[in-house]
DNA sequence: ATTGTAGGCCAACACCTGTTGACTTCCTAC
DNA sequence: GTAGGAAGTCAACAGGTGTTGGCCTACAAT
């Protein structure tokens, strides 16, 4: 089959993902992507020159929080959080190759640090202590995706989206404001 | 050199942990292991006969909860975590490999279910809501873990012990007794 | 109809992996 | 002092990895 060498790229690109968010880094292979986007693994390699590369490619991520009432900021973090993950397989793809691959965890770094606490001092109106507070919710929140999808605690994963906001925005709010 | 028997297992495990916790399952090769216990590979191979049982080996852990009193268990529970993460490798063998291999996940649900569970339902006295309040503190916890140890954002890293159990003592107090 | 080019495929490379079996060396029990 | 066995070494295997270069093949412009 014939296809632009634009297709052909989003297909290698939207394979990759699915594979490096399923498997990691190390186990999602080159040849594995290629048989997946139905293509030669040498046309992995002419469209993004390395498999670091291509990850890079993959882990192109943006969390898009929105503007937030402060008083509901807590209920509106978890709630975006748990349907960016579900949406979105970037952030998939960051965690489960951020546990053992210290170029993802650069980048999970620098987007926490890039989003999440912009977004704190912009909620708090307290430079000094948004670090803190915006590790913390990170803590929980990425603590959350942890148990619910990778580790798959059965607890977590029968419960409800508006079950989880319930117990966890409180805590979230907490970090913000106390 | 010559040693005994028991004492190269010894070895062979000590540097099986390291690189485990250090490296995760499939970058933890058994060569790595081998060189940092100054061996030849073979005899990982002749002590513990496969890579899946070596690391079945090393990743033997246990939670060793204490008792608490009901209304410092949040506090004592976040306290007793941090020092088992720094003392005990194996947590961080598990949180590693977990990730990325079944088998290690499956590992981490059961002791959850077969020590934090208990001690929660022996703590609230309410067998029917503990695993939703276990997991959840299993969640912040590990997140803790996450942000702390292994992505090391640096507001968690620069944070002392004190610190993080004021902070996150009153979440795990709330997932217990709410 | 011919040619240039871009998309795609194949076979091979050098390297690394877990794992195996034969071989050597040392200590101990008789 | 010699036999047996345990501790350790060595070289090789079969399979999988990222990566490369040469080769086709379809299409568009001339």
């Amino acid at each position: 089959m014939r296809r632009s060498s634009a297709e052909t790229k989003a297909v290698i690109l939207a394979a990759a993902r699915e594979r490096f968010a399923a498997d990691g880094y190390d186990k999602a292979t080159i040849r594995a992507i290629a048989a997946d986007a139905r293509i030669d693994p040498a046309m992995v390699m002419r469209y993004f020159g390395t498999k670091e590369k291509l990850f890079a490619a993959a882990a192109e991520f943006d969390l898009e929080l929105p503007a937030l009432a402060p008083d509901q900021a807590g209920a509106g973090l978890v709630r975006h959080f748990l349907r960016k993950w579900e949406a979105d397989e970037g952030l998939q793809v960051l965690l489960r190759t951020g546990v053992t691959n210290e170029a993802a965890a650069e980048r999970m770094r620098t987007i926490f640090a890039g989003q999440v606490m912009p977004l704190v001092i912009d909620l708090t109106g307290d430079p000094e202590r948004a670090p803190v507070r915006a590790s913390l919710i990170a803590s929980q929140v990425l603590g959350l995706a942890l148990s619910r999808y990778i580790l798959k605690f059965p607890p977590m994963v029968a419960a409800t989206e508006e079950e989880l906001i319930a117990w966890l925005s409180p805590t979230v709010q907490r970090y913000l404001t106390e």
